[in-house]
RNA sequence: CGGGGCGUAGUGCAACGGCAGCACGAGACGUUUGGGACGUUUUAAUCCGAGUUCGAAUCUCGGCGCCCCGACCA
């Protein structure tokens, strides 16, 4: 991508409504465009970091034998009224048609259309475990919308629905997503600060689990287990302060962002809808579920609150709109110009993904600046006294060397 | 939903009740070019509606919007 073609361009100032680093990173660095509270556009960059995530989250759903599948965000109201959640739901968007007077819901999730959607086919035992996610806008009509991306009106969320015959086997299924959810965190470069949680799990099974992201921005408390780094949430923590996996008594209060949480729904949503299974002996039971949520435009916004200096966001490589910013200094000059375009189509031509600085009438300066705040994790310079050895200069985003490498090295590196 | 703060060029900030100004951005010309360069010049704004006043960006009331704290968040 040429950066003198790239929508838009960034912005010295930050936007002086956003507060929150997130948001004003990603205004600033051309990611994301407010359209009013919590609505946010994803602009080239920002999809393409969010594309990243969305495939590093269909790989492990894949894996998890997850069938994908879309699901309507425009819901009718008869689905929502089946549960009781037309009334009682707050975050509901719901509104009329002016032509019919129907009335509609807006999803939130998807439990009141996964439910009766399964139900519409005999289910036998035979068929049972099997999983369906999806990832798609999902509309919540949140009381404060706050913090940038990190907690939206609408937003991207990957869900899962799991179906099974009997408890021990969605037991079985929710142990190995919780190493799924893992393996997703690990890939985005959070790993480390994310935290498996206790939270509580409603009146249907004793613990529900978050994934909780060891943040400053996050709005949730958390009590880190020094003993074996699981966590329990607020609410459990008052009711109990031993930790339900060690037995630990030492815990460290600190502040978290919930990139992720998993649920045993069990009947809940089988019952109204009537999802029912045959089994071995011909009776008809309830198809027990669970489900799994994950916000994509959340975790976009916690890697970015995570990974960033004063400067700018700080990508980890898996999250990267491009692996690399190859700058042309002066791109005025013939033959470094020739250079840089060669080395941009050669950059391309190895299947590297890379964002060409080849802006004229720009300082070095402000093309650094660019650079540090963008936060491609590979920053490639060409100039003067690159060309001048035949070899290129590289430096990692967050790194402070520099180093002078050849192309047959530098090449290496992505092979 | 309770509390607080704020709405002025595209962006960020000024302006005692009295000519709406600065910087950045964008356009033009020239000089520059390894960490957001410089000169000349052009461009572009008071959220909406009432009220008070000779006169309102400024005061009052209402609305709308945005941010923050709290509550809420299967």
């Amino acid at each position: 991508m040429l950066q003198s073609k790239l929508f838009p361009r960034t912005a010295k100032e930050a936007p002086k409504d956003e507060i929150s680093a997130n948001a004003m990173l990603l205004a600033r660095a051309g990611f994301t465009d407010k359209l009013m509270a919590g609505v946010y556009t994803y602009l080239p960059l920002g999809l393409r970091a969010l594309k990243k995530i969305e495939n590093i989250i269909r790989e492990e759903m894949n894996k998890a034998g997850g069938q994908e599948i879309l699901m309507p965000a425009l819901q009718p109201k008869e689905n929502w009224i089946k549960t009781d959640r037309w009334d009682s739901l707050d975050s509901l968007f719901r509104f009329t048609s002016h032509y019919s007077k129907i009335e509609f819901a807006l999803g939130p999730t998807h439990e009141e259309i996964v439910s009766p959607l399964a139900g519409k086919f005999s289910l036998s035992y035979k068929n049972l475990p099997f999983s369906l996610f999806q990832i798609q806008t999902k509309f919540r009509d949140e009381k404060r919308a706050k913090s940038g991306i990190l907690r939206g009106r609408e937003f991207v969320m990957k869900d899962l629905y799991s179906f099974h015959a009997d408890e021990k086997d969605l037991e079985n299924y929710y142990e190995k997503m919780k190493t799924h959810y893992k393996n997703i965190f690990d890939k985005c470069g959070i790993g480390d600060k994310t935290h498996l949680t206790f939270a509580s799990g409603g009146t249907f099974s004793k613990y529900s689990h978050e994934f909780q992201m060891l943040s400053e921005a996050g709005e949730d408390a958390i009590f880190l287990c020094e003993k074996c780094k699981i966590a329990i949430n607020k609410e459990i923590f008052n009711e109990q302060s031993v930790c339900p996996t060690c037995g630990g008594k030492n815990f460290r209060e600190e502040k978290a962002i919930e990139v992720g949480n998993i649920f045993k729904l069990m009947t809940k949503y089988s019952d109204p809808f009537g999802l029912k299974f045959t089994d071995k002996d011909g009776n008809q039971n309830n198809v027990i579920m669970g489900c799994y949520g994950m916000g994509l435009t959340r975790l976009l916004g916690a890697i970015a609150e995570l990974n960033h200096d004063d400067k700018g966001i700080i990508w980890p490589e898996s999250v990267a709109p491009f692996a690399v910013h190859l700058l042309n200094l002066k791109p005025q000059i013939s033959n470094l110009k020739s250079y840089a375009d060669k080395l941009y189509a050669d950059l391309q031509k190895t299947g590297v993904e890379v964002l060409y600085d080849d802006r004229e009438d720009i300082t070095a300066g402000e093309k650094f600046a660019d650079a540090d705040l963008i936060g491609i994790p590979y920053r490639v310079v060409v100039s003067e006294k690159t060309i001048k050895e035949d070899m290129v200069e590289l430096k990692k985003r967050g790194e402070q060397k520099v180093k002078l490498i050849t192309r047959k090295k530098f090449f290496a590196l992505f092979a």
